[in-house]
Parts: structure tokens; sequence; C-alpha cells
DNA sequence: ATCATTTTTTCAAACGTTTGCATAAGATTT
DNA sequence: AAATCTTATGCAAACGTTTGAAAAAATGAT
């Protein structure tokens, strides 16, 4: 009864003492095979629960039907929002993805890289470990090129590797982010940045300081607490940033989370959102406009890079000559209660 | 210069005029094979970067290191810390995870599970869609097993196929949270339920109604809300809820967003929270700590979730019979300040 | 009965790799 | 110089499927 070993189309061929061709034949519905063996053969097919083994298609035919996706984490809700867009498109044309998480890391970056290739994916969506920006080795990504297997970044570019990208702006999100709270009036504005080193993070800090700069506000050191994208680790030096006789008067956080801790700090020692204390956040997250109140911020269209990514994969495909485009979208502020006094 | 089509060990073999037998050897560091032809080889395929064809490898071993992933969805905080519970384990095992979406599609559920067996997968980790539920089909479930491939659901099951499960105690979360409403002294407990019919849905309206009933308080449709998950789904009914003449002291939201949608409601009707209205949500997401007040909520443990099930996966490998156990995680009742008077 | 035609089936190769067994080459002993 | 023993390599089959070309079988025409 329990079929161990899944039945193949010899199995099928020995029951009806004919060859494997012949089942082949008559599973795909070749015209020149006779209708009466057709039936026969279709049927018993379906009684035993005969399927295909898309395994040695693959090899047959050197191509997968699958896609890599490797992405830094899964714990953002930009990252999972770019892969239900990546899914929305490939869903649909019959892809199957295979999904890595480097955690920031080269090493695994790498051999995730090498295993999809040795898969024989059809295609790569990448998003750049931290690491990979820190060691400046990209041979791995090169590597995928050479073998003609499309690559396309997804959020995160490695500048010199000469593909498509789909990104979005950060240093202008956090520019346009900064410049709201000034153009509010806001003049002491704090930055809670991301993680040290994190390409990202440093982006939005420069879009910040420049901001400053153009508006002629001194960039002020103690100004900038450092976090982990966690909410928890804004809490403690949010404290004691807001405990200064010159507490900051804006903040801008590197996302919502780490912007929800900081409100929270705000409002425990009595200061009051926006008038005393403006706020806002990066990402849109989807709970950002339910928060009280409710948190401006800057939408990176996570959902949206993974469809754009996703098209830009398929239109390729049928082009013959390679196009490198880097799609930069804007970024898109979000004005809401706690940046409107 | 550009491979288009890889280096196999076929090439090697011409390049060096010997076997393919040969070269296999040569790379896999086989005692039998002279040390010259070995470091030659090797080096060889080194420099034109040969990289082992898994396909090829898959087919013969009948075994392809890839593990199938199937989900309802991506957007929601709790399928994806289960994502990244199975992957922080997995990963160290050498497994690949191939993620298929279902959108809670009976249709789209049974095409996956095809095209996953038709890879060969070596287990499958499966939350049951929806519509496979209302339609109980099931068969595509046994098919599974039938093929011997290992099946745990997480989160979901499906009760009649018979293997292993991982899923949180929907019912009780939802009972202990209204029952927590109730003894904190709040009686009239409104229910953002969520989609009609989706079980997970319907569990944790009886948990609340059964609650209800176990304290003697008298179960009022009107204070029932469907929603679709969504924050927006609950502002306007929240709205009509609210101004009622006899408007509920207490809330149990399905999850964290639509409480926190339905937090907003309350505020700006002018109600204060808990004070008059306590509120509870469901799944402990990375903000509810950082609402105002911060929200009350059900922890359903969706990492755990995942990094266990993919531990019952391993250890069933090694063990020869197998074992059926259904692992039932007591959700945890995480009070906050929006149940706190 | 012979040939031509049509219909149906089989053969063999291919995809890339591994592996037991056979064989060849080289070294060592008689 | 022959026999024995190592050491290194090659052969062939296997995994499951498809497909062009060849072969076989059935049908029809002369």
């Amino acid at each position: 009864m329990n079929q161990h070993t899944p039945v193949t189309i010899k199995d099928i061929a020995r029951k009806f003492k004919c060859s494997p061709s012949t089942v082949s034949r008559a599973l795909n519905n070749h015209p020149l095979i006779n209708e009466d063996t057709r039936r026969n053969i279709q049927e018993y097919a379906q009684k035993v629960g005969y399927q295909r083994n898309s395994v040695s298609l693959s090899l047959l035919n050197q191509k997968s039907n699958t896609l890599g996706v490797v992405v830094p984490s899964l714990n953002q809700f930009h990252e999972t929002a770019m892969i239900e867009g990546l899914q929305n498109i490939l869903q649909a044309n019959g892809y199957m993805m295979t999904i890595c998480v480097t955690n920031e890391s080269y090493t695994l970056e790498k051999e995730y890289v090498e295993k999809l290739m040795a898969n024989r994916v059809e295609g790569i969506f990448l998003s750049v470990s931290q690491e990979t920006y820190d060691s400046g080795h990209y041979q791995h990504l090169e590597n995928i090129l050479h073998r003609n297997i499309p690559l396309i970044f997804i959020d995160r570019e490695f500048d010199g590797v000469p593909t498509n990208s789909i990104i979005v702006d950060d240093y202008w999100g956090a520019f346009t982010a900064t410049e709201h709270l000034i153009l509010r009036g806001f003049k002491r504005i704090a930055h809670l940045k991301g993680p040290n080193g994190l390409t990202v993070s440093e982006k939005r800090f420069k879009g910040y300081k420049d901001c400053l700069a153009k508006h002629q506000i001194a960039f002020d050191e103690n100004l900038i607490i450092t976090t982990n994208f966690k909410a928890e680790s804004a809490i403690m030096p949010m404290h004691r940033l807001m405990s200064l006789e010159n507490p900051p008067d804006g903040v801008f956080a590197v996302n919502d989370v780490v912007a929800s801790a900081a409100m929270q700090v705000i409002r425990d020692l009595g200061f009051s959102i926006p008038q005393q204390v403006a706020i806002i956040g990066f990402d849109n997250s989807p709970f950002s406009a339910y928060m009280f109140p409710s948190l401006s911020t800057v939408n990176r269209f996570g959902k949206l890079i993974g469809e754009e990514a996703a098209r830009l994969f398929l239109n390729n495909l049928n082009l013959q000559t390679k196009q490198n485009e880097t799609i930069v979208l804007p970024p898109e502020l979000i004005i809401r209660s706690s940046t409107l006094s």
C-alpha cells in the first residue's frame, strides 16, 4: 500500500510491457500515441498516484523553475513585505522561491549564493548583508553574473556589481523626514540611528546630518543614540537624553518600532507629543497609523519593491539584450499627528 | 570568458583526458587517486569555477536537501516569526527552504504541495489554509504521508491527518484573555473577531463566548465585530459600537493590529483606557509593549513554534519508528496597562 | 503477393554525478 | 623473466525524464 519510493515512468512501462517513451508520451498527450494506450496509461498513472519527478526534468532541461531570495533577516516588516511582493508576482508565473536568511553574515551569504547556484536557480533576488559591505568582497556576486544567472538587488545593492537593482533612497527619506521636523519649527532634533557601520543606518544618518547643515543647525553628537533596530535598545538612552537640561524638541527614529519606544519614554517623562517633542519614524509599519499620537513616518514601499523586482526579472527574461537599470524609488513622507502641533 | 553553461565534471575530464570518474574522485578527495592528479584537477576546477550540480545529485541520491514551507500568508507577524524559527534551526543543518504562500486557497495549497513533492522535498511544514478546512478535502495532505514524506503541521492542523503538529491553543488563549478582563471587573466585553469561518477566528470566538458563559455574562451579538485582521476593517464598526448608549467597557481583539485601531477609536471618542474601556489583543507583536497605553495581549510564540517544528523534524529523521505527537503550546497572557486600571 | 503509406512503438542519447567492479600500469618479489 | 602485489584509472550503470530518428506494425492500394 505505502509507496516507499515514488512510482516512476519505468514502473508504469513495466506494467504495460511497453517502453518508457510511450508512457512519457501518453502522459504528455503526445498526438502520435494510440488513443487506448493513452487512456489506459493515464488512468493507471492516476490510480497509483504517479507524479513526474521535477528533479530529473530540471537536470534534463537545465531549468529548475526555482528562484533564490537572499535577505539579511525576516524580522523587519519591510523585508517580509518585499518577499510578499515577490511571491505575488512569481507565484502566478509558476516559480518556486527558495528563501535564505543571512543574518548580515558575509560567510552565510556566500554559502547560500553558492548553494543556490548549485541548485541551478534561474535567478537570485538579493539584499546585500552588512558584513559583505564591510568586507568589500563581492566575488560571489560577480560569480552569479558570470554564470549568466539574473541577479537583482532588492533594497540593498552593491555598487560596482553591474546588474539590476530596486532600492529606496534612504538618504533622501531621512533628509525629508528631518526637514519636515525643521520646517515645522523644531530645532533641536535627536536621531535614533541604527547599528553603527550598517550602510542603511549610515545613509539615514547622513541624510539627517546634511539636512541639519542645509538649515544651519549645528550637529550635536549628544543628540545621537545608537540602537539595534529593536525597541528595547532605545529605552535607556532615550531616558538619558530626555533628562538633559536641554532635551531635544524633535526626534527622527531609524524605524517605527524604535520610534514607538521613544514615544513611550517621552510620554512617561511628561512631555507632550508633538507640542513639546515631535517624532517621526521610518517604514510605515501597519501599526504606525494607530499609535497615540499617530506616528509620522517614511514609507519605503516594501511590497512594491518586491513586485517591481519580480517584474524586472520577468521582463528581462524575454529581452535578449541584458539591461542594467537601477530603479531608485523615492520614499514617501507620511505626515501624521506626531509631528503636527 | 563568460561561461554560459556551467562547467561540468565532463568538461574537466576532457581537459585532462581522463574519465569523469577520476575527476569526481579527485574532487571528493578519494584516497585511491594520485596526489598530483588530485591537486591538478582541484586547482583547475577552482580556476574555472566548477561547482557541483546539486540537481544531478538529488536525482542520484533521491535526496534534495530541501524542505517545503506552506503558509497562508506572510503579512502577519506570527507567521514570519515561525519561518524565522524554522530557518534558525534548519539553516544550521544544511537544508534549503522553499516557501509557498497559499493565500488561504485550497487550490493553491494543493498545487504547492504537489509541486513540492514533485521537487522531492524531504519534508513539509504546513499551516492549513482556510479553504482547505472549509472544503474538508485533505487527500493532498494524506498523499504527503503516503509518499513517506514527513509532514509537520505548524500553527494550524487538520484533524484526522495523523502526523506531528505544533500548535498554540487559540481557544485557551482567547478564554484566558477574556477571563482576565472579567476578573478585572469588566462586564460588557466586545469582541473584534477575525473573518467569519476562519477556524482560528472561530476558536477564539468560542473561547470568548465560553468564558462569558462560565462567568454568567450574557452573550450579546451586538458586541461582536467582524474584521479581516487589518486595522482599517475595525475602525468604522468600532465607532458605531462605542457610540451605543450602552458601550462596552472591555474589548478583546483578535490581534494586536486590530486592537491598536480600536484603541484609537476609543481614545478619539473621549473614553479613557483602561479606566472606562479595557482592551486586550493577541500576538504580542513587537510594538504592543510600546503603544499608549501599552497593550495587554496573548503571546503565541511564533518563533518557538518554528524552532520546535524544525527540531521535531530532525529528531524524527533519526528515529526509525514514526511518532505522531501533537504539541499544544499554552499561550501566555501578557498583562500591560491597557487592562490595568 | 507486393509495395506504399500511415500509425504506433521502441531505441538511444542526453542532462551531471557517483560508485562497485574491472583493468591497466607500475613496482616489487621470486 | 615471470609472477605477485600495489596503485591509479576507466567502464558502465544508475537516478527519471524527454525526444529525434529509426523500426515495427497495421492498413490500404495495386
